[in-house]
RNA sequence: CGGGGUGUAGCGCAGUCCGGUUAGCGUACCUGGUUUGGGACCAGGUGGUCGCAGGUUCGAAUCCUGCCACCCCGACCA
């Protein structure tokens, strides 16, 4: 049997970019930067964004949808704002096109020129912003609680399925508030429900913490994240929420009457998550064999393939399946019966694992005969024989137990990978061999740069429960209070 | 935008240095048969602007010139 795809540990990017491939995920497409993402692919993040969707609308959020265009002039409203996107923008400066007079095709109507240019959105702050103007007069307009699912294309110089593509889907939540302490609140509830999401839908575990400020976001005073560890022991930045202090109210003029009949800015907030979570879903559990998928993600939970010579064994087959099918529909749980004669067993044993669908069923003569079914799991790849009778409870526990095991398994890969370090030599030992490094800084930009520099690791976040600790900085010796992480990212 | 590499069937590749039958292999696909508890086997078959445009030549996938696309490594980044 040839191998599907290529070994995790011998090449990481290689097997990565081939299990998208294989599982039908995603590809990349004729244009630059860009990916399709094939219906299974798609399939896995409506259920990300369905669930997520519920968390906004929980903690008291509405969609809504802005314009994907943004005027130049807007954008260049917030002065560190601009300069952070100004770099990866897709501007649009023609709105016509015409035959060439050579007969060689289209060409851009020169006559067709835009008096203002208009940028495709990098993130709509600037464009929400300029609305949220004519929607807030007074606090009784307030908190406005507003999110987008959108997509966003930022002209990134190389790209990779999932994790950085020039256009990418996302949601961006943008709120409005009257005081600095709800703000930064909301903040944290967003990034609470970000972590949430990560360890309880996505059974991966995440670290909460503040970005340095060479890393926050163009326009924010202050930038909340969470950070998770892939398998290759780099990490991924796997969602932001920015506490965005007067700094748009202040562009774009928008002002609220306080109770106390005073005119002052409003306080804000943004926070996003993208389809990078796909790809953060792939590392974080996958294996040589395909995908691992939490089970709560999976578009398929069970699998059933029939064992069978011919049509009348399918159908004392199929008899004696369907009950069981109708009963786990019942309880929600996703099934498919795969009675297809295209493919032997073996085949599609192979097939499911390398989709990722967390548990199979396999029953063929045999069973009917003993009244039971093969139950396989994904997960730990290993296979029992059960009874029939109580299958459905079964299957119901060992879907609980999958998306504990593969959160245990990431959450033990990640605790085995961190490293407290208290000299640069031992730091620069240890990052060429991965995994986060808990280290003291000095707390300087200058610092952090010259470690980048020189060990392309970066400072992934503050943590916000780090314990309060005296030390001294790795690089400088200066004094420190608090451990940072430091690591190499995607 | 720098450095390296690759474009030949849906996918993966050989052939290119040293020009010469009808461009080949694996896989996938189609037909028939045997199979079916871990990616089956046999037989037959479909499918090609050899990345594009020029040039050299009796003759170009192969040599020359220009262009384009994609991948990997950097800079940039969710």
């Amino acid at each position: 049997m040839a191998k599907a795809i290529p070994s995790r540990s011998e090449n990481y990017s290689e097997w990565y970019n081939e299990l998208i491939k294989k599982a039908d995920l995603a590809e990349n497409s004729a244009v630059r930067g860009c990916m399709v993402i094939k219906p299974y692919g798609f399939s896995i993040w409506e259920k990300m964004q369905r669930a997520l969707d519920d968390m906004f609308k929980e903690t008291g959020h509405s969609n809504a949808y802005f314009p994907l265009f943004i005027p130049k002039s807007f954008l260049s409203k917030e002065a560190s704002h601009v300069e952070g996107f100004a770099k990866e923008c897709a501007v649009v400066t023609h709105y016509r096109l015409k035959n060439a007079e050579d007969g060689s095709g289209v060409i851009v109507d020169p006559e067709a020129k835009l008096e203002e240019e208009l940028i495709v959105r990098p993130t709509s702050e600037t464009v929400i912003w300029s609305t949220y103007r004519n929607w807030i007069q007074s606090y009784r307009d307030l908190p406005l609680l507003i999110n987008q699912w959108a997509n966003v294309v930022r002209w990134e110089m190389r790209t990779r399925i999932f994790l950085r593509t020039a256009e990418f889907l996302w949601q961006e939540g943008h709120t409005a508030h009257a005081t600095a302490d709800e703000a930064m609140d909301e903040t944290r509830q967003m990034l609470d429900v970000y972590a949430r999401f990560a360890e309880e839908w996505m059974a991966m575990p995440v670290i909460r913490g503040a970005k340095t400020p060479n890393e926050r976001f163009a326009g924010a005073e202050d930038t909340l994240c969470i950070e998770a560890m892939m398998q290759d022991g780099k990490a991924l930045q796997a969602g932001t929420s920015h506490f965005l202090g007067q700094n748009f109210a202040k562009a774009f003029e928008v002002q609220f009457l306080t109770k106390e009949n005073k005119l002052d800015y409003v306080w804000g907030t943004s926070w996003g998550v993208s389809t990078r979570l796909m790809g953060a879903l792939i590392m974080a559990h996958s294996d040589d064999d395909g995908l691992v998928l939490p089970p709560k993600l999976a578009p398929i939970q069970v699998v059933i393939v029939p064992i069978f010579k011919n049509e009348e064994q399918l159908a004392q087959l199929s008899a004696k399946v369907k009950p069981v099918m109708q009963e786990l529909r019942k309880l929600g749980i996703t099934v498919k019966f795969d009675d297809s004669d295209a493919n032997k067993p073996g085949w599609k044993f192979a097939e499911y694992e390398l989709r990722g669908v967390p548990v199979r069923l396999a029953m063929g003569m045999r069973d009917l005969e003993n009244g039971t079914v093969e139950v396989a799991r994904r997960d730990l790849k290993t296979k029992e024989t059960v009874a029939l009778d109580g299958i459905v409870g079964h299957i119901q526990n060992l879907l609980d137990d999958i998306q504990q095991t593969i959160y245990q398994k990431a959450l033990q890969f990640r605790e085995s990978n961190m490293f407290r370090v208290d000299s640069y030599d031992a730091f620069k030992e240890q990052i060429e061999k991965g995994g986060f490094i808990l280290a003291h800084w000095d707390g300087t930009s200058e610092t952090e740069e010259a470690i980048k520099e020189e060990t392309k690791a970066t400072i992934r976040c503050i943590p916000l429960d780090a314990p309060e600790e005296e030390g001294q900085c790795i690089y400088t010796g200066k004094p420190s209070s608090r451990r940072v992480v430091f690591a190499r990212a995607y």
